[in-house]
RNA sequence: GCCCGGGUGGCGAAAUCGGCAGACGCAACGGACUUAAAAUCCGUUAUCCCGAAAGGGGUGUGCGGGUUCGACCCCCGCCCCGGGCACCA
């Protein structure tokens, strides 16, 4: 009989037509099962799908499946992060409305996801450049001005003097303009919207302890990093035209040793102190070569004001400078430059001839010559007064409470992470909802008269002001207050808010009267698995972590946290290893490879190719290999199906079983704890092997039992050709949503157990015992064995070692 | 510079608790089937040495040390690759 070949096509398209929008994918708040909440990172709706996307989606729908066939009540949506610049770029390019765009990619990206066969519950799609999904980022917005975490301040932003607009950081290329390459980008200081993130620092720091074990540790470490918790002490300098200067620094007991202070060249009192015209435009030089520079190794540059401070501690006079290497940003703006202690500082005064005395020495060793080389380290004070001899430990806490005592000074803890700024000055985005008066100041817009829509009759040009500054029905409204004229802010809020919740959204998409309902966040939060790229472990992971904490004080959740579980997947790298990239022209398109190979074997690459957290190189031979696979699955499962001729051999029927079960205790574990899905597709090759070794000796009711489990650990990988195959073998219902098959130790067990014998650790043979048999007869079993002996010859045993079952090291001399 | 990952055959990888290094797949080679090819099925494939062969032996997980009966795995010191942060006082 001539045996099917496997048509993916066909067979694809056929499952994608009976399931894409099957209730067996949705989850009902009040279904039975324990609810499990597997979550992929939405996508931007960029145009098409690529790799990296089949590849999140891929590990994502696995664990979405199986659990659904463990019982659970998965809740797996989608969503689209459809606000963003690269609309309006498009919108330049060629002259089509960002909405337009946005929503055709939409449509393609959805039509992609269907193809291959992801199982989502489409009921609850997100789209975020929908006024009923952005009128909550602005209801949001409206709370968190109420309470004082959204607030107005001066923020320098990029501008290109030749299209007069403001320009995004990755519109910034090597400092120029985008679309003008020879145009150094400016800085201009613009009244902007932030958010208070810092008045979480605190909490968002200690709570990273909380997802330890749940998250990558990498993830942790770097928001650890960001957050940037630093404790130390505030101490004023007074200064001898009466101000005072406040520093920051973390060793406070080398405040002996400081000789001299550091101004950032951005601090207000620059101004003040300097006099000599020569020295301002000094200064100003290095604030504009500041908004130049990108990250690297800059200079050191400093210059002296002409003033003097006074040491808090010695009564010390020391000069005012102020150096280029001092932010603004951090701590006060200002420090104390101990250079025997510091090795910027260091560098700083061995570059000026600044003096450099030590006031630390190691504990158990010289100390170092300091005019070579800094010595950092904790140790033991002097040359302190009455700071001398106390350890760097007691002298920081000590000398901290003597400045808070005596007035000048204090401990203080300093963070890294700044204010969120959140205002754009862009078209496609989230109006912030704030209105500005000239009689009333800035009020924010009613809650009533929310959502405000974002005009979709507008010219993008990329030139000039932010686009909706030119759209007069916008632009003008009616201030709330006194009723006058007044005009709306402008600006648009960063997507970043937009992907800081809308996981909740999720839950409850359909919501008019308020973000979501309480209760039905409790039912699912939090995510238990949230997948997606480690290039957003900084970021969109912060800040969502920041907002869930914002709705908990606002008493909208009751989660600390938004996710138990984060995993994140490696990228998908061209054939020549190196990341997919349009200018690279090695981007794979995964359109054309399922039009080829079909969804099923794309998929089944993705996961088979490494394992899911580590980088991926594409290789085309390789997933021929895949679909080769699958083509074995097919012919192997049709032709038993309608098979009449069966054999009767218990030993064959015993080895395919045991087969099947150690398939399904390996499978079962991967999905338990380490998602090494390409070890789990291996097994399931490893047991169509020994299929197809056995077949012929197989009897009708082996073959009965394992067909179906066999198909049904193939399911979570490859969906569309279990679904065939499970009506190829008479069953009906869907695949993933059947029970996972049970696993029987019983029939995994071998018959019996190979002892591996070593003799000083090389192996030397190999015995089949039975299993379970004591160590003294495993010795003397090893002891006896002839190819053993032979290394034996001459020598003395001084020791064995016996691990049951497994392996017997003698140990000769 | 600092902080994370990682380095295993021709290639992607596996070895989950310190116990057989290289499962599974790709590529390559050989055989069966075929008039032939493709497809398929079966087999070989870390490397060096001895042997006509059967077989046997040595070496081998980036490099150098260490701990251990035993190390891809643990410890110390290097080298290389990738990522994050980058004057954060």
């Amino acid at each position: 009989m001539p045996e099917k070949s496997y048509d993916h096509n066909e067979i694809e398209l056929k499952w994608q037509q009976r399931l894409q929008d099957s209730p067996h994918y949705h989850a009902d708040d009040d279904a039975p099962g324990e609810k499990y909440y597997v979550l992929e990172m939405l996508p931007y709706p960029s145009g098409k799908l690529h790799m990296g996307h089949v590849r999140n989606y891929s590990i994502g729908d696995a664990l979405a499946r199986y659990m659904w066939m463990r019982g659970y009540n998965v809740l797996h949506p989608m969503g689209w992060d459809a606000f963003g610049l690269p609309a309006e770029n498009a919108a330049i390019k060629n002259k089509r409305p960002p909405r337009e765009w946005t929503l055709e990619n939409i449509a393609t990206m959805k039509s992609q996801m269907h193809r291959l066969g992801f199982g989502i519950d489409w009921r609850r799609e997100v789209s975020t450049c929908e006024p009923e999904y952005y009128r909550w980022n602005q209801w949001f917005f409206l709370k968190m001005y109420e309470r004082g975490l959204a607030y107005r301040k001066k923020a320098l932003v990029n501008w290109c003097p030749e299209c007069a607009t403001v320009l995004a950081n990755e519109q910034v290329v090597d400092g120029c303009c985008w679309r003008h390459e020879t145009t150094p980008v400016e800085q201009r200081a613009l009244d902007q919207w932030f958010l208070k993130i810092t008045a979480f620092a605190d909490e968002l720091l200690e709570c990273i302890r909380s997802l330890e074990g749940g998250w990558p540790e990498r993830v942790l470490t770097m928001q650890r990093n960001w957050i940037g918790k630093s404790e130390g002490a505030e101490v004023d300098f007074r200064l001898e035209t009466g101000d005072t200067v406040r520093v920051f620094t973390t060793r406070i007991d080398t405040i002996f040793g400081a000789t001299c202070v550091i101004l950032a060249p951005e601090h207000p009192f620059t101004g003040k102190l300097v006099a000599s015209p020569e020295t301002k435009a000094r200064i100003k030089q290095m604030i504009d070569a500041r908004a130049q520079q990108g990250p690297g190794d800059v200079p050191k540059e400093g210059v002296f004001t002409g003033a003097y401070a006074f040491n808090p501690f010695s009564g010390e006079r020391v000069p005012v400078w102020v150096g280029n290497f001092v932010l603004m940003g951090y701590g006060t703006g200002a420090i104390m430059a101990v250079p025997a202690h510091d090795e910027r500082d260091f560098e700083f005064c061995k570059q000026f001839g600044i003096n450099i005395r030590a006031v630390v020495r190691p504990a158990d060793k010289e100390l170092p010559d300091i005019v070579k080389q800094p010595f950092t380290d904790y140790g033991i004070v002097e040359n302190s007064g009455q700071w001398s001899g106390l350890s760097s430990e007691d002298a920081r806490v000590r000398m901290a409470e003597h400045a808070r005592s005596n007035g000048f000074g204090q401990a203080a803890t300093t963070f890294r992470i700044k204010d969120w700024g959140v205002s754009r000055q862009r078209y496609w985005g989230t109006p912030i909802p704030m209105i500005h008066c000239e009689a009333c100041g800035v009020l924010p817009v009613p809650e009533s008269d929310l959502p405000v829509l974002l005009p979709l009759d507008v010219e993008i040009t990329g030139q000039g002001k932010s686009p909706l500054e030119n759209v007069a029905k916008f632009r003008s409204v009616a201030c709330p207050k006194c009723g006058g004229a007044a005009r709306r802010e402008t600006d648009t809020m960063d997507t970043f808010v937009d992907s800081s919740w809308y996981f909740y959204r999720y839950c409850d998409p359909h919501n008019s009267a308020a973000p979501f309902d309480s209760e039905i966040i409790r039912r699912w939060f939090p995510i238990d698995q949230y997948i997606g790229g480690v290039t957003h472990a900084i970021l969109h992971l912060i800040y969502s972590r920041f907002w869930t904490k914002v709705m908990r004080d606002i008493g909208l959740i009751q989660n600390d946290e938004p996710a138990a579980n984060l995993f994140t997947q490696g990228m998908v790298l061209g054939v020549d290893g190196s990341a997919m990239s349009k200018s690279k022209g090695n981007v794979v398109d995964p359109d054309e490879m399922v039009a080829k190979y079909g969804a099923d074997t794309c998929r089944l690459f993705v996961l088979f190719a490494a394992p899911p957290e580590k980088d991926m190189p594409w290789n085309e031979a390789s997933v021929g290999g895949q679909r080769r696979f699958l083509d074995r699955v097919y012919r192997l499962v049709t032709r038993n199906a309608d098979r009449a001729q069966w054999a009767s051999d218990p030993a064959a029927d015993r080895k395919a079983l045991r087969k099947l079960h150690q398939t399904i205790r390996k499978i079962t574990d991967d999905f338990t704890d380490r998602w090494h899905f390409n070890t789990s597709i291996a097994a399931i090759m490893e047991l169509t092997n020994e299929l197809y070794a056995q077949e012929e000796k197989l009897s009708r009711e082996a073959m009965g039992q394992i067909l179906p489990a066999y198909i049904q650990l193939l399911a979570p990988f490859a969906p569309y050709i279990a679904e065939e195959l499970w009506e190829e073998i008479g069953r009906t219902g869907p695949v993933f949503r059947q029970p996972w098959p049970a696993f029987d130790p019983d029939l995994a067990q071998e018959d019996a157990a190979e002892i591996v014998v070593q003799v000083n650790g090389k192996v030397r043979g190999r015995l089949m015992v039975s299993f379970g048999l004591p160590k003294e007869d495993v010795e003397r079993i090893a002891l006896a064995d002839p190819k053993v002996q032979a290394y034996l010859d001459g020598k003395q045993v001084v020791k064995v070692i016996v691990l049951p079952d497994k392996l017997v090291n003698l140990v000769v001399k």
